[in-house]
RNA sequence: GGCUGGUUGCCCGAGUGGCCAAAGGGAGCAGACUGUAAAUCUGUCGCGCAAGCUACGCAGGUUCGAACCCUGCACCAGCCA
């Protein structure tokens, strides 16, 4: 890839929503490194599937020979960011100290901190701890416009809505225009990235930027993804994709990619994958021609969780998925096999064995005893991959896989294991 | 602070004394069809094997009987100050 084209690049892959002017952006870009910035607050213990497209379009624009700055809010995680519904509740300042440190390893990770394009990380609260609150109003404040301030969507729409909003909140504008000035000023940076719902608080950083210094900077804003089916990306019916194994496994993971719907694919290639345009259309063209071979489900499924999680996590994902999944007979499983499998999906340990409708409870595949009746009635109960018709049927040892392990089954894919563990 | 209207199951929403575990829609779940996809169709959708229990903002009351009537409280919205 050369210096001049990751504007089309960005562009091809549907990652440009909105920027500034985007001619002055490619010439900046073809007269050399551009030191770019992209900034992520504290808000949970882990970023998500939503913050890997921010993460990867970086990780994309240093490949194009930029240099990143990864910003982490240790600061503006302590105000919160407007969000359209409602008021934030302030998280403790120690606790989003902690959340700095996980988020900042966790986008470590995909850049590349050797070289001639090196990355660097920062964190906002170092410029913000000493402030005072006369300097605040005084050298920054002045700067900005209540007009302009209160005609930001975002702060308009509550402004509007019965939930109001906060001075707090009001004034994050102000410390993520900051943030630009002051990277602007050590590093030089002159590119700010995000998702198109920060645009309101990137411009507030290019406008502070043009008052200040006298300086014309650049904006780039993400698209906000949406899916085929109108619910919201990111999401599994048992909640967020995070990036942390601790909270979404890598199974769980590779999953969600390879369950991906026919309609969106596309589109997540384009988003996610670093395979070249070529490969793309590619696999676009192949998934027309035979949607059931599913191969750009599996394509991209193979390279976010090894982008992510590692090559060996991916390789267990797989292994997992196929013994699972598989035709075969459980029982014929190596015992190291299915204990590897069973371990990516939830697992209840049990001291006897149960009714199988106690067991579906307590692998908290159904939310309680009816319901697990139900699915059984219904036909959509399985133990070991052999439905289950009798609604009072209770399992015999003869049923534990190694001695030990059940594999139960709810519908076509919710799986859970249930381990035997006698005294 | 005053007045008016409202608060029903995951969400929206009907229900104004027994026929209400509560219409209808959406979401969810399962089945059929498939490809661990989508669409479509079918079933299901408080807890309980059942008897029954718990539920219509909260607490009391009236009544043989209350989601429905009365009282107080809380919260939400609109209007007025």
């Amino acid at each position: 890839m050369t210096v001049t084209d990751i504007v089309d690049e960005l562009r091809w892959r549907g990652l440009i929503a909105l920027s500034t002017d985007e001619d002055a952006l490619r010439k900046a870009f073809a007269d050399g490194p551009v030191t770019f910035y992209c900034g992520f607050d504290p808000t949970a213990p882990s970023l998500h599937l939503g913050n890997l497209v921010q993460i990867l379009t970086m990780r994309r624009i240093q490949q194009a020979g930029n240099l990143p700055l990864g910003l982490v809010g240790g600061a503006t995680g302590l105000i919160g960011d407007p969000k359209p519904t409602a008021e934030r509740v302030l998280n403790d300042p120690e606790v989003v100290a902690g959340w700095v440190d996980r988020l900042r390893g966790q986008i470590s990770r995909f850049l590349d901190f050797e070289g001639e394009y090196a990355a660097r990380m920062v964190n906002n609260l170092d410029w913000t701890s000493g402030m005072s609150a006369i300097s605040l109003l005084r050298d920054v404040g002045k700067y900005f416009r209540v007009n302009n301030m209160i005609a930001k969507e975002a702060v308009a729409r509550r402004l509007n809505s019965d939930a109001g909003i906060s001075y707090t909140e009001f004034s994050y504008q102000i410390l993520q225009g900051m943030d630009y000035l002051e990277l602007n000023r050590r590093y030089g940076c002159t590119l700010q990235t995000g998702g198109s719902d920060q645009w309101g608080n990137l411009t507030a950083g290019t406008d502070l930027i043009r008052k200040a210094e006298g300086k014309s900077v650049h904006a780039l804003a993400t698209p906000l993804i949406v899916k085929a089916d109108g619910t919201k990306f990111g999401k599994t019916e048992s909640g967020t994709v995070w990036l942390d194994p601790e909270l979404t496994t890598p199974y769980a993971f590779y999953q969600f990619w390879l369950n991906a719907d026919d309609r969106d694919v596309s589109n997540f290639l384009r988003i996610f994958s670093f395979r070249t345009r070529e490969e793309i259309e590619e696999l676009e063209r192949e998934t027309a021609e035979r949607p059931a071979a599913r191969l750009a489900q599996r394509a991209l499924a193979e390279e976010l969780t090894t982008l992510v999680h590692g090559a060996e996590q991916y390789e267990r994902a797989v292994a997992a998925s196929k013994a699972l999944f598989g035709q075969g007979d459980l029982a014929d499983l190596e015992p190291a096999t299915l204990a590897a499998a069973l371990a990516e999906v939830p697992k209840a340990t049990v001291a006897e064995l149960l009714p199988i409708v106690d067991l579906l409870v307590e692998a908290g595949l159904a939310p309680s005893r009816s319901a697990a009746r139900r699915t059984i009635k219904e036909g959509g109960a399985y133990l070991n991959n052999a439905k289950v018709t009798d609604e009072e049927a209770t399992p015999a040892d003869s049923d534990l896989l190694h001695g030990r392990w059940l594999v139960l089954r709810r519908g076509k894919r919710n799986l859970a294991a249930v381990e035997l563990k006698s005294n």
